[in-house]
DNA sequence: TCTGAAGGCGCC
DNA sequence: AAAGGGCGCCTTCAGA
């Protein structure tokens, strides 16, 4: 049974609809997380138009849902999928709702939608759009006939559900919070760039005096080590010949200044990504929120705005710090994308060279290459492309080896090239490339050269679409197992009470866990990790090793 | 004074 | 250590 959620101003509107499209009764509802919460025993799936405008309303009221069909993001996939071209939908114009999947309007209005806060606060109105009941039931129609007509609905199903879920899960991470410890931070920078500096825009202590440094060295008294342009003509006047200031290739260099200057890019970079202004803006109450953005990426990876949640350095890491009485239980999928590649491509070599638990130990044992690392170099190199270097020329031994995952690959880049469209295990699709090798008799050479490396770049990118696609299709069926074995656990109480999901890193998850309940968290997302194994490859025999650690801080992790 | 591109670098 | 894929966000800087 699904309930379909609408609103017209402040006004919402309920629906029941059967799995066969049938309504079978409408009325308006007067306090929405009260009407949920009657329901969701029943467990019906909620749809609604967009999970990031329903949900953490519910979620303040302290009213969660087990299931849910997202149709902003639904419709993004089901437009796309290369199972679903057939369908009324993914034919039309490109209407409202593909406005909203780009996060550029809301529904049906042609507004724009309200900008997301950079600060989380319980007290901010919300403004909401309109969302007019017809055209929601409508378009939650045209994609029940989408998928109930597409080449493969079951796989396309578990997709549509997956994607939902991953929507309810982003939610309810950003409403529980990762435990932050500002004064943990706050040591971290300290020791790192001195005392915080009272006078907004000084720099701290150690990053100017190794600025000093650097300018004496560089007998550049007015250099701004920040700029890129100031600092390579320093270098340059100092007879130090590069032609960027990138800090691989500074390293290769040899000048006293090099040192401190490669210093002061750290910590530069630490200050200005995640120093004491960000602290300021993202940790409160002792929990970082970050805007976690379902289906942020094409491939289907999330993606965050504001804050950098993904790309939260290892340096600060230490600050993530469990409650009293609590614990982080921390969980890395091991080489996650050969694993995936080695299963989506049925390849029983790969496979069987992962089942020892080091899949690149798997690879040498068998004899392709004589290293480990050599084999991931290799592995790197079928799954992103690589044509020069030590990676490029292994990869032969690797498809000798390897013939099945190595020409799934390749499959996917030469598809690519020819402007032709790959998807993923569960069907998400890549989108067109835009007039990828076509060139004819009028092109000069160097436009046809240019020409044919767009090409070769977008088969790239298909290459390495199919894996990391798939990736995020496992890690979300992961989320979404661990989830519902959390709900077991938690018997009833309130899911911030008791073990629940905080943090996710593409192919990692962080569990906020009572000390009592950690071991026993540990061994759910390990269990979580192989039925997520067998919603994508059935009975295929792969299996998807953790690295699992139950710590005080997240950088004890590893 | 604002905006967008470029250079650079953090994460997977 | 990068290369080869995907991102977000910082500072600088040129141009409107």
């Amino acid at each position: 049974m699904f309930i379909v959620l609408s609103r017209v101003g402040a006004q919402v509107m309920a629906t029941r609809v059967t799995s066969e499209g049938v309504h079978v009764s409408e009325h308006a509802v007067n306090g929405l997380p009260r009407f949920v919460a009657e329901h969701e025993p029943e467990h019906p799936r909620w749809v609604w138009h967009d999970t990031a405008e329903w949900y953490p309303e519910l979620l303040r009221s302290r009213v969660r849902i087990q299931r849910c069909f997202d149709l902003r993001l639904c419709h993004t996939i089901l437009r796309n999928s290369a199972l679903s071209q057939s369908s009324e939908l993914a034919q039309s114009e490109a209407g409202a709702w593909d406005a909203l999947g780009s996060g550029l309007l809301s529904p049906l209005e042609g507004r724009p939608t309200p900008a997301h806060s950079t600060l989380f606060d319980f007290e901010q109105p919300h403004v909401r759009p309109a969302v007019d009941p017809l055209e929601v039931l409508a378009e939650f129609e045209r994609q029940r006939v989408a998928l109930a007509q597409s080449a493969d609905s079951s796989r396309l199903a578990r997709l549509l559900a997956a994607e939902s879920v991953g929507a309810l899960i982003a939610a309810e991470m950003r409403f529980a919070g990762l435990p932050w410890s500002v004064t943990a931070h706050d040591v971290i920078l300290t020791e790192m760039l001195g005392s915080r500096p009272t006078v907004e825009g000084d720099r701290p202590s150690k990053l100017q005096y190794l600025a000093e440094q650097i300018r004496s060295l560089l007998d550049a008294p007015q250099l701004n080590p920040d700029s890129p342009n100031d600092l390579l003509r320093a270098l340059n006047v100092a007879g130090i010949q590069t032609s960027s200031t990138r800090a691989w290739e500074l390293k290769q260099l040899k000048h006293p200044a090099i040192e401190p200057l490669l210093e002061f890019k750290k910590l530069s970079r630490l200050l200005a990504a995640n120093g004491w202004n960000w602290l300021d803006a993202w940790v409160h109450d002792g929990r970082f929120r970050p805007d976690y953005v379902p289906g942020g990426v094409v491939t289907g990876r999330w993606a965050t705005s504001g804050g950098g949640a993904l790309q939260l350095p290892h340096l600060i890491r230490g600050a993530v710090i469990p409650d009293s009485g609590w614990k982080l239980v921390v969980a890395d999928a091991s080489q996650l994308e050969p694993r995936i590649l080695a299963a989506m491509s049925a390849d029983r070599g790969m496979v069987e060279a992962g089942a020892s638990g080091d899949l690149y130990e798997g690879i040498v044992a068998s004899g392709a290459v004589e290293t480990r690392a050599q084999a991931k170099l290799a592995m790197l190199g079928a799954m992103y492309g690589a044509t020069t270097g030590e990676s490029g020329r292994l990869m032969p031994k690797l498809a000798r080896a390897y013939p099945r995952a190595i020409r799934m690959v390749e499959d996917a880049a030469r598809a690519g090239e020819r402007g032709e469209v790959v998807s993923t295990q569960l069907g998400r699709s890549s989108p067109r490339g835009a007039d990828i090798g076509t060139y004819d008799e009028s092109l000069t050479p160097a436009q046809r050269s240019a020409a044919r490396e767009r090409g070769r770049s977008w088969g790239r990118f298909t290459r390495n679409f199919i894996v990391q696609g798939t990736a995020a299709e496992w890690a979300l069926c992961w989320m979404a197992s661990i989830r519902i074995r959390l709900d077991a656990f938690a018997d009833g109480t309130w899911f911030t009470d008791s073990a629940h999901l905080v943090f996710f890193l593409h192919d990692e998850v962080v569990i906020h866990a009572p000390v009592e309940s950690a071991d026993a968290v540990a061994a759910l997302v390990a269990e979580a990790a192989q039925e997520a194994g067998r919603l994508l490859f059935g009975a295929l025999p792969v299996t998807f090793p953790l690295t699992l650690a139950v710590v005080d801080r997240y950088d004890a992790a590893k």
